[in-house]
DNA sequence: ACCTGAACACCGTTCAAGT
DNA sequence: ACCTGAACACCGTTCAAGT
């Protein structure tokens, strides 16, 4: 059974916006892309606004869903930890898509209130899911693993924006193989 | 005396660029910042394309110009290194600006060729310069210091985003800090 | 409940025409 | 050389009407 339009606008507009930023989504193009007219959207979303919104929150979700299931197979936070950058680099897989956080950060200026919103709690699910892994490690104490999960968030987020630029996933796995070599993630 | 039209459009365009990115970039507010209509800024850049190119262009000429400077003025290659930040901090400083190559890597999909061109230009710059002064630090040998270089230029670059997306300035010398603490950036 | 055509006001972009 | 009016294509949005 297929999707319902509302799903489909979703799903369709989170492709959109990895790839072109919540400015560069439009209504048309994802009208087309669900097969049904730019009107139509408008009978499940009030408004851009709202379709951003929806879409930044389920992004969300479905990243505390993928992080709360790496921590469910893996008992070692170590291993945890080493698995994260999948997050990332499935975005780079999946069509050389950046994370929406990342790309709704460079279009701060320009979101709606509400969308803001959802992207900074998309920040915070990260760096709390890291932060919690890190305290469990003991490789760094407690105090110090909230700013740790800060720096490994955003040298990843960094890293991904580059290999998207070269298109090349491989320059992703190399820049998070750096940053194990220099000490900023866990070897 | 006053800039030509075309260096304030230059200028407007390269603030509004490092605010609202490429696509965000607008002729006719472009133009009534700098005294003019809308289509007179065609008479000096034949479109949007050439506009955002020469853009970026001037762009990396004043990094690679400011980068020589830190040079210039600090023999130590790890005082160099030490200040190679501020080129970030600066941008957040001047109205929590994105550094241009930055947003335009996350727009990299929709960007013309010319553009794309130079924003490599840019990057390239950043981790030439980076590298020699790794190397001649001799804290990792030759053959790291093109992928420490590529590291801690993405990771900075991540930091500034996120520090961007919190309009929090502190936030980016705390994570700048911490990448010196893990041993990313030299201490 | 769900969708659409048609229209609206607005905006980025272009170009022939002005001075 | 330098600038502009006017037109064009496209956008988000609305709404009365369709099924």
């Amino acid at each position: 059974m297929s999707l319902s339009s509302k799903e489909a606008i979703l799903a369709a507009a989170r492709r959109a916006a990895q790839a072109h930023g919540y400015g560069g989504l439009n209504f048309r193009d994802l009208a087309e892309e669900v097969g049904i007219r730019a009107a139509s959207i408008y009978y499940h979303f009030p408004s851009k606004a709202d379709l951003g919104a929806a879409v930044a929150k389920r992004y969300r979700e479905d990243t505390a869903a993928r992080l709360e299931a790496i921590q469910a197979e893996t008992a070692d936070p170590l291993l945890c930890l080493h698995r994260y950058p999948e997050i990332f680099r499935q975005s780079l897989e999946n069509g050389n898509r950046l994370c929406l956080g990342s790309f709704m950060s460079a279009e701060y200026d320009d979101l709606p209130e509400m969308v803001k919103l959802q992207v900074q709690a998309f920040a915070d699910v990260n760096m709390a899911w890291l932060s919690n892994l890190l305290s469990a490690t003991g490789v760094v104490n407690t105090r110090m693993a909230e700013q740790r999960a800060r720096a490994i968030f955003a040298a990843i987020a960094g890293a991904q924006l580059m290999a998207r630029s070269r298109s090349d996933i491989s320059l992703f796995d190399a820049l998070i193989e750096s940053y194990r070599q220099a000490g900023l993630l866990p070897a």
